[in-house]
DNA sequence: CAGTAAGCGAGACGGTACGTCCTGTCTTCTC
DNA sequence: GAGAAGACAGGACGTACCGTCTCGCTTACTG
């Protein structure tokens, strides 16, 4: 029984939540995750930083969710192949992980995790595990349609496709162009066909 | 002409250099990137901070030394197949980046990244430029076995070995074992043969 | 109109001034003006630096606070005679300059006032002022008791009794016992007495 | 024996010690005490830091050579009257603390007096010994004139006479005129005068 | 409608690390 | 050896930031 219905006192002003992400996710584009500083976004919000603890226990948890702010992916059509379905999954991938913000706040939040575990698990049973399950369902079909001789391991197509696009965005320089993507489905959908027709393995 | 002969005054102490490195290198596997400081470091080398401020800009530039210190590969050698021959390139990835060192460093350095071009560039030119040359060797060894009907683009195949050992270190919790490493080379190895055998793109 | 009424946010905390300035008092008796650091002070008083900086500009601002302190002086009493007077009024002077937080502090202030000014005005203004005033009431009083055919200068009066103590605090190496004090009391009085008797100045 | 004949080795080039001390004077007056370093002296005159460490022991010992350079005094003249040659010392003593170079490094060397016996005792056996025996003379000139029936005490004519100079200088802010230092010199000599009728002390 | 509980802006607070600066010493090579 | 150059240990300084706490005030639900 979670609900308890309205408690007593003042309630939480929701434009604060607006305006303090906001002020977050603009500072976060112009200096970066470090130069981020509580007083600074709670100058900018226009709000006490009293406020802004009252929601997020930490400046990581803010920025946190100031990055991941309204990414809800879509469930993934089906293309007709897998090649297709991981070409349009990479899409989704990439343009979450390509925003200023994102791009910002994944490393913080990286060294984050190495020290929160329980930051780590809650990413893990949101974000990962979201990808992961979308790309079971993706290879799932893939079977079924015969391009697969077994599902699979969604665990390691995920790696398989979210590493490279991963990497490409936070370590390498330059823009992933689409055809950069075009290969990396193409190439990783080729691979687990080949894969599956394999020796199976225990794990 | 570059040579400069022997600068006056007294020269830096190589053996600073040695305490300093290791300092680092050992408070940054027992208490993680942020709760290393450089008076801590300073403290253990036995050293004054500026003498660590002589040869490192910032902390960050420290810490990056000390983790990447001593990171040489060897030339991959010829197993004899494209497959093995990637599994060896991702067990040396995969060893330099699973140091305790380098796990602490390395989102920390994402973050330096994305603000400071020059170090990105540094990185560019070291680390992501010889293992791509290494993948260079790789493709080009499997051309002329013939398992690959063209060469192909080392940069497509680095992307697609190292972002999954990359992704894993740093976002899953766990550590990489054997079958897996084993699974990712076996699919990037059939994904890239069956790839090479596709329509050539002009990019 | 220079009330401003109850300032917004959190009141600074009075303990902490009386805790800082008690501190600050110690640290100097103990080890001299030097030794005290700002780091220490903080430790002993259980007080954050930022909290002493933000009400001391500096080290100087703050071990000047310290060692004037309580430094109120009482009006001079009337003995009967200048001499007198002017006695009672050293002892002031002395007990003044003499406690050990004082000794400490001196030299330190009167570098620090030779670079600024605004520090300057300020001792001016107090200290100097104060005593001057007194000194004042001093001769006013020797002349309606006749002992002084002029009121004179409470300025000289001043440098002529201030300045032998101020000098043999910090400049002479042992104390000053008060058959010394008599006798610069007795001399400055009798001079002032045969000054006022001789021609009047322009000045 | 103090001679040891000419010491092995290349002798140290006196150039040096005109060069150091210019420098210093020069930085003591353009920044105060502490603002000097030792860097910035030994640059500005050319000079290693080693150099100047040969010469002086430390940085208060420096500045302080650099600030009495040159000032020798003068025996002091008979001017036929107890108060023209107090007036006479007077002059003697306000020129030589009336430098940029002394106001600045006058209060810093009280400071390290405080802390350095040998410093202290140094200065009391070269400038305040000179002074007094110089007070001594003009005293016992005034007494074998007949102006004082005792020939006095030397420290404690010192101590009137010097101490509202030192003040004045150094605690007040405006310059000492000619008409105050007759005035100083008139009380002091007219007090000493009435001080020596009275009543003999055993001190 | 008074009472109470909480939200709020503002900003002080303890703690802690940073990067800079300076002193006095030491180490190189050159004269 | 003296000299210029500059590295070195040690240690203080003043700044910045985090997360908490304390003011006085406001806003809602409760009895």
């Amino acid at each position: 029984m979670l609900k308890s219905g309205p408690r007593p006192g003042r309630p939480r002003d929701s434009h604060i939540d607006q305006a303090v992400l906001k002020a977050a996710r603009e500072l976060l584009a112009e200096s970066g995750y470090t130069r981020v500083t509580m007083d600074a976004t709670a100058a900018r919000a226009g709000v006490g930083k009293a406020a802004i603890y009252r929601r997020f226990g930490s400046k990581a948890e803010l920025l946190f969710a100031a990055a991941v702010h309204g990414m809800d992916i879509e469930p993934p059509a089906d293309s007709g192949s897998l090649r297709g379905d991981l070409r349009a999954m990479a899409q989704v991938i990439h343009e979450r992980l390509a925003t200023p913000a994102a791009r910002e706040v994944t490393p913080a939040l990286l060294a984050e995790m190495s020290r929160d575990p329980a930051l780590a698990a809650r990413l893990q049973s949101t974000f990962v595990a979201r990808e992961r399950r979308d790309l079971e369902v993706i290879m799932e079909r893939a079977h079924q349609r015969g391009e697969l001789s077994r599902p699979g391991d969604p665990a390691l197509a995920h790696l398989l496709l979210g590493g490279p696009l991963f990497v490409a965005l936070l370590v390498l320089p330059g823009p992933l162009d689409e055809d950069r993507l075009d290969d990396i489905a193409s190439v990783i959908a080729a691979g687990l066909i080949a894969h599956a027709s394999g020796p199976a393995r225990s794990g």
